[in-house]
DNA sequence: TTTATAATAGACCGACCAGTCTACTATAAA
DNA sequence: TTTATAGTAGACTGGTCGGTCTATTATAAA
């Protein structure tokens, strides 16, 4: 059990609000107003707005999106498998489905407004790039996964599943995911 | 040479404010400035800010991103060429590369802030979806293109176009983008 | 107990937001 | 020429924005 600080609670509170409205429509008294802190504690532990978001982004969206998009790699479990599994993941997480990755969400949006927060989640995104040519390499080297190049193969399963899951919470659903996610098996599979 | 009226002026505005700073971080005053028009005249013509960006997508962000992503049929050309074609196409959109699809860009921000600007988006995506699909089943007759269900296969396309052009304007390329749907070539062609 | 610092608390500020209001001008029908 | 309407013009409003300020309280080291 927690003590779950101001801090921490501003943080969870940004990390929603920022997802649901986008930094731009994002506002510092929605955020004070949920979290129960007043204003004086946030600009205590953060310089500004940008700075709390930037805190968010290392501290609560970066850890979200590691652990829905990254399986464990086994040696001896069959790497197209790893990815099956790892689509199925992400089609039962109901945030991501309805909302899409608040990692490409953001990034998105800001990449014409601030260089260092589009940095920030670029990053990340090169970080999972390179984590999963690793089980696309290994998927190769087991021969169930075709022999491309890793690295690009990667790039385009995660850039395909931010578009797939960006279709607004109205219309999207599991299976329209799944559906999607099994053209990318089918090309992928040996 | 048309007179570009208060009302065309402001549409144009509206459409490179909102596709650049989205629709929550656009301010109606910029884009007055930018128009060179007075408000008076902007609240003449439309109800609200909200009823002038309905307006500029009718009149401005449809028209553009069917000029971008449609290409006509030809019977007699091979429905693979017009897809690669459609491909190297949208890859000399610098607009497109740099800030991704103003479509797809609107229609993620406002999927969880506002239902009438969202369906109006996912009814174009509907739209150019069928189009695509027709494409896709005139391929699959021709033997050059897989038989896949063929409105699966469009939304696919279109999402991990949308997907792959998210990319932010400092590390996406013309390059990295026909490298992602190299894929997808991949993966329809017979 | 004293002292320093971390954290809480919220009133307050100027800037900017979308939207309103009244006045004025251009156009064209009667 | 008169009258009606479409369009231009911008000052102004109430509310919200991010951020500042001063005051107070909690914590812990000396």
């Amino acid at each position: 059990m927690s003590k779950s600080t101001s801090r921490d609670k501003l943080l969870d509170a940004t990390f929603n609000e920022v997802y649901m409205y986008g930094y731009a429509g994002s506002s510092t008294a929605n955020i004070l107003k949920i979290a129960g802190v007043p204003k004086g504690s946030m600009y205590h532990h953060f310089a500004s707005k940008k700075e709390m978001v930037v805190a968010m982004i290392k501290e609560r969206l970066i850890p979200k999106v590691r652990e829905s998009f990254f399986v464990e790699i086994h040696e001896d479990s069959r790497a197209l498998d790893i990815i099956i599994f790892l689509f199925k993941k992400i089609s039962k997480n109901k945030m991501l489905i309805k909302h899409g990755c608040p990692l490409h969400k953001l990034m998105f949006e800001m990449g014409s407004l601030d260089e260092e927060i589009t940095d920030l989640c670029y990053e990340e995104f090169l970080h999972m790039r390179d984590n999963f040519s690793q089980i696309i390499d290994l998927g190769i080297h087991q021969k169930t996964i075709k022999d491309i190049d890793s690295k690009s193969l990667a790039e385009h399963i995660i850039t395909n599943s931010w578009g797939a899951l960006s279709i607004p919470p109205k219309h999207s659903s599991k299976e329209q995911f799944l559906k999607d996610t099994q053209h990318i098996i089918d090309y992928i599979k040996v």
